[in-house]
DNA sequence: GGAAATAGTTTGACGTACACCCATACTTAG
DNA sequence: CTAAGTATGGGTGTACGTCAAACTATTTCC
C-alpha cells in the first residue's frame, strides 16, 4: 500500500537525478502556495536561481495540467514586460479530508488553495463501538467525496493512533481505544475507490499549517496538540521530522520526578500535567463548578483568585514541556493546537510570561501562539498527503 | 570563513545536479570507511545500484588521487575475476585533531582510517587564563602538524563551546569561563596554515562514533556527554541533527519541576541531576570520602549500601534524561561519554534496568552502551570534518 | 577446451540545472 | 511619434549525474 512521501531520506544509497526534479516540484508548488499566484521571475528570486531554470519546470507542469497561466497582472513596478502569473491548474483536482476524534469525525472537500468546502460532521459517543464509528466515517466519507463538482486527487485520513504500515490495522488508540483491531483503513480506501493516505492527527497539524495554514512561512517550527493528550509534529528544514518512520511522542517526557503515575508507565510526564485531565482534577480540588467539563477558557471566565492561581500553574507545566522541546529538538516557534487555545489571551499572557522567565539563559527566545485553524489545520494537513503524492509522480 | 558542511538542508531553493554527485561521493567515501577496502561491487551491492553507477564515481576519485586500488584479493568465493579492492589514496592526507576541555587539550594526527598517531596532551590548571590556554593550544598544534610525515588535510578543532559564526570569536564556555571572548581559533587557523574547522564537542563525538568509532552502522543514534555538564550529537538518517544551524541543548530540560535551581535560570534540569555535581553533592550529603573529586566508578568501588542507593538514584536520573530523549526525537540508541563510562559494568547494568522500567509502554526499547573510545571520538570527528570538507571539494 | 560465475568497462539514453542570447511588451524620455 | 530602457519569457547548448544493457576480462569447475 502507499506511504506517505512527504519525508524522505537515505544515507548508503544514491541519490539520483530524477529525485531533484522531484523535490523541486513540490517544493514550486508550494512556494506557489506561500506566494499566492506568482510568475516564474518571483518564483526565481525566491529560489535565487536564474530564471532560466524556473521556466523548464514550469513548462512541464503547466504541459501536464498542474499549472495556468493567468491573465497578465499589473506588478507592483509598472515597467517592464508584465508578469504572467501562475496558479494551479485543472490535474490538481481537490483532496477529501478526514480528522477522527474522541467524539466525531470531520469530513471535507480541501482545494488547492487550501479552502474548505462542504465540511460536515459526525459525531458519536464516547464509548461508540468500532462498528458504529467504522459506520459513521464511511458514510460521511462517501456523501462528501459524492457530493464534489471536482475531480479528487485522493483522500487523505489525519487520526490520532498508530497502525500497521502494511495492512492499516490499527494498532494502538489511546483516544479511542475501541478502534484498536480495527480494518477502517482498509475498508475507507475501498469504499471510495480513491488512494487514501492515513496520517498522525498531531502530525497531520504541522502539514496542514505549513502548506496552507499561519506557518507558511516557516520552516522550522512545531505544531503542538494540547487536549486530553500531548502530540507534536515537528517541523525541521521544511519536512516533518520523524526517525526511521517513527515519530516522537512528545506527551511523554518526564517532567516531575515524583509526579503522579502516567498511563505510560512512567511518573510525571508532560501529558499528566498540561493536559486536561490535570486542569480538571485541579479544578475539582479547588472545589470548582462542572470542573468534569472544564475548559481552560472556563477557568478563565471564572476569574476567582484560586482560578487564575490554577490556570498560572496550568500556564507554567505547559511552558515547561515547551521549553523542553525548544531545547531537545531546538525549534522554539510553536503553534498551539487543541482545547488550550480556548484559554484565549489571557492564558496566551501567562504562558508567554512563564517561557519568558525559563529561558533568560538562551539566546533565542522560544514564540508561542493559539492556532486559529486549531483542527481545521489537520483536516488541511490531511488533504496535503495526496496533492504532494499526485505532484511527486508526475 | 569556511562553515562545516557535514549537515544541508535547503527548502526554498533548488537542488542541483552537482551536489548529488558530492553527496554520492562522500557517501561511498563513508561506505569504504564502514566496509574496509572493498571492491566496486561491494560497493555496488551495498548502496543497491547497479556496479555501472559505482565505476565512474570511483574512475573520477582515483584520478584526483583519493583512492587507490590494492592488489586484488580472494574474496570468500573463488570464482570469477578477482575483485580490485579501493582504499583511500594520497590525496586523503591525514587530519591534524585538537581537542580542548577544562584541564587540557589533546592533540593528535588521525590517518584515513580513523587510526590515531602521535597523541600529545597539555594539562592547564581548571583556572587558567586565556592567555594560557592559547599558548598551550598554539604550540601543541604546531607539534604535532609540524612533525606529521603525512601531508594534512586540515584541522579540525572539538570544544565544549559557542563561538560567532563569522570571525571565531568564543561567545560562551561553561567549562572554561576563561575563553570567553578569545580569538584562539582564529590565531590557530593563522598559525598552521591550514584549513581550520570548528565543532562542538558533543556533535564532534557522534561524528566520531558514525565515521570511525562503535556507530560504524548506525544511521540513527545519539552520542551523549555526561561529565560535569550533559551535552548530545544527534544523528539523524546520517546527518547530524541541527535546526537553523544551532544544535539543541539537552541538558537543559527539566525533569524535576521543583529541583534545585540551575545555572540556566531554570530548576530540576537533567544537568542539575545527572552531571558529576549532583553525585558529588550527594556523595558529601551521605558521608562518603573524597566526595569532591568522586566519579562514577568510585561510588561503585566503594559498594556500601549508601554508595549503592545512590548509584541507583544517579543510574535512574540519566535514564529519565535519555528516555526523554527517546521520546522527543525519536533516537533509541544511546553512546554514553564522559566520566560516567567509568562506573563500568554495574552502572551499565542499572541504567538499563531503570530504562527497561521507564519504556514497558513504547514498542522499541531504547539501548545504551558506553563508549569505548569515549573521548577519543571527539578527535576522530575533528578529524572527520577536514576530510568530508576536501572531498565535497573535488 | 568449454561453460559458468564474478568483476569491471563502455556506450547510449535520459533527466536535470544553468549560462547565455534573443524576442516580447510595456514605460519613460526626448 | 520615436528611441532607449527595463523586466519577463522562451530557446539553445553545455555540463553533469544515474541507469540499463551489452561487452570484456579473469578465474574456477567440469
Amino acid at each position: 500500500m502507499t506511504a506517505s512521501g512527504i519525508e524522505r531520506g537515505l544515507s548508503t544509497g544514491l541519490l539520483t537525478v530524477s529525485q531533484i526534479g522531484a523535490s523541486n516540484r513540490v517544493g514550486l508548488l508550494h512556494s506557489l502556495v506561500r506566494l499566492g499566484p506568482a510568475s516564474r521571475s518571483d518564483l526565481a528570486r525566491l529560489a535565487k536561481v536564474p530564471r532560466g531554470s524556473i521556466a523548464p519546470i514550469v513548462t512541464g507542469l503547466i504541459e501536464d495540467g498542474f499549472l495556468v497561466e493567468l491573465e497578465p497582472a499589473n506588478g507592483p513596478s509598472k515597467m517592464g514586460k508584465p508578469s504572467r502569473p501562475l496558479w494551479f491548474g485543472p490535474r490538481v483536482g481537490h483532496s477529501c479530508s478526514l480528522r477522527v476524534e474522541a467524539t466525531g469525525v470531520d469530513c471535507a472537500r480541501v482545494d488547492q488553495r487550501g479552502q474548505v468546502h462542504d465540511l460536515r460532521r459526525a459525531d458519536f459517543p464516547s464509548d461508540a463501538s468500532a462498528a458504529v464509528i467504522e459506520s459513521a466515517v464511511l458514510s460521511l466519507a462517501e456523501t462528501v467525496a459524492g457530493r464534489s463538482p471536482e475531480p479528487l486527487t485522493g483522500l487523505g485520513l489525519a487520526w490520532p493512533a498508530v497502525w500497521d504500515p502494511v495492512d492499516w490495522t490499527v494498532l494502538s488508540c489511546t483516544p479511542i481505544p475501541a478502534l484498536v483491531g480495527s480494518g477502517l483503513a482498509r475498508r475507507l480506501g475501498q469504499a471510495c475507490g480513491l488512494d487514501l493516505f492515513l496520517e498522525d492527527d498531531a502530525r497531520a497539524l504541522a502539514i496542514g499549517q505549513r502548506w496552507f495554514g499561519e506557518a507558511r512561512d516557516l520552516d522550522n517550527f512545531s505544531a503542538v496538540q494540547i487536549s486530553t493528550g500531548i502530540g507534536a509534529g515537528l517541523m525541521v528544514d521544511g519536512k516533518l521530522f520523524s526517525v526511521e518512520g517513527r515519530s516522537p511522542e512528545v506527551g511523554h517526557m518526564v517532567v516531575d520526578l515524583d509526579g503522579a503515575p502516567c498511563r505510560c508507565g512512567r511518573s510525571g510526564c508532560w501529558e499528566t500535567l498540561a493536559a486536561l485531565g490535570w486542569l480538571r482534577q485541579e479544578a475539582r480540588r479547588l472545589g470548582l463548578p462542572q470542573w468534569e467539563t472544564a475548559l481552560p477558557g472556563d477557568i478563565v471566565a471564572w476569574s476567582s483568585p484560586a482560578a487564575d492561581q490554577l490556570l498560572d500553574s496550568y500556564a507554567r507545566n505547559i511552558a515547561i514541556g515547551l521549553v523542553n522541546l525548544a531545547n531537545t529538538v531546538g525549534l522554539h516557534r510553536f503553534l498551539l493546537h487543541g482545547e488550550v487555545v480556548s484559554g484565549g489571551e489571557p492564558l496566551l499572557r501567562l504562558l508567554r510570561r512563564h517561557i519568558g522567565a525559563q529561558t533568560t539563559w538562551s539566546e533565542t527566545k522560544p514564540t508561542v501562539e493559539f492556532s486559529e485553524l486549531n483542527q481545521t489545520a489537520a483536516l488541511l494537513g490531511a488533504a496535503v498527503i495526496p496533492l504532494v503524492h499526485t505532484i511527486e509522480r508526475a
